[in-house]
DNA sequence: CTCTTAGTTCAAAATTTACAGAACTAAATT
DNA sequence: AATTTAGTTCTGTAAATTTTGAACTAAGAG
């Protein structure tokens, strides 16, 4: 496989912006790698071959992104080898998952409030404001994800 | 200053939630502290000591959290120290830094289509599906800020 | 004018993380 | 049974990041 010079600035561009999610270098390329290529499918040996990334590095990267749920493989009778891909259609069931998380803060911040001196309401109200706005968010995304799939029908 | 267990582990609490995001961990725990501190301002020194760090890392971390508009300070003629504080009131302000910086994973999922081969349409449209829902996002997060302002009056 | 205070800057130490390389496993092929 | 293939795991190391400590600045106090 040969990439053209815009698909390496691609791949460098979108592994930056996957880095900046939490995840290694070499895991962020392979993303960025698996939205540019000609083919939706590449095995462990030619990501490891266009990236010019160690066996290692390769498998850790590729096991770390199943566990995320961002890859995942299919297999064909007769040959050994994974065919490893984006999960792109199952992107909701990420979304789904990062607007749960939101809680995580709310929580943490109503915590704070409760174990708070009560000598600063001000404070504590700024504070509360926005859990709320986190609850809120929690509560609405979901709605707005519906009324996207909507507009596409 | 004398902080409580429960403060001490809410403090780690949210300064591991701090990093998440990208900063250093001393950064995190200010932020923490700030949060639950029976003041709401501190000093320089304070913070130091409570946290026991460095007068550099605590200069650092200060100065980072500034430029990234979480904190600010405040001072008093006849005393030279300043009272950092987090710009508690100000984080609308943030959220719309987010919510514009959303566009640009959608800009580049589009110049990633843009390059790609025709010969996988399916594919394709997939990555646009995303790129859809962060653009739509992108328009719908701000209504959603204002809606929830609306339901706080 | 010297000393202290509040904070900054810079170099070096310590820690963490990412990655490569080699040895390994398990299945398939010869 | 030996070899090849596809991928994993482990150990060491290079690189990056974070933090410290010490020297420094600038302003106010004595």
């Amino acid at each position: 496989m040969i990439l053209s010079e815009k698909q390496k600035a691609l791949i460098e561009k979108i592994g930056i912006m996957q880095e900046r999610t939490g995840m290694q270098p070499v895991a962020g390329r392979i993303v960025g790698l698996l939205y540019v290529a000609d083919k939706p499918e590449l095995t462990f040996d030619e990501i490891r071959e266009v990236l010019c990334i160690s066996k290692s590095a390769t498998s850790n990267a590729l096991n770390m992104l199943q566990q995320l749920n961002r890859l995942d493989y299919i297999t064909f009778s007769g040959d050994r080898k994974r065919y490893f891909r984006l999960k792109l259609n199952r992107w909701r069931e990420l979304v789904t998952k990062e607007i749960d998380s939101i809680t995580d803060f709310a929580d943490i911040l109503q915590e704070v409030v409760a174990e708070r001196t009560s000598k600063t309401p001000e404070y504590n109200q700024n504070i509360l404001e926005v859990a709320d706005f986190l609850k809120y968010l929690h509560a609405e995304l979901p709605k707005l994800l519906d009324r996207w799939e909507n507009t596409r029908k």
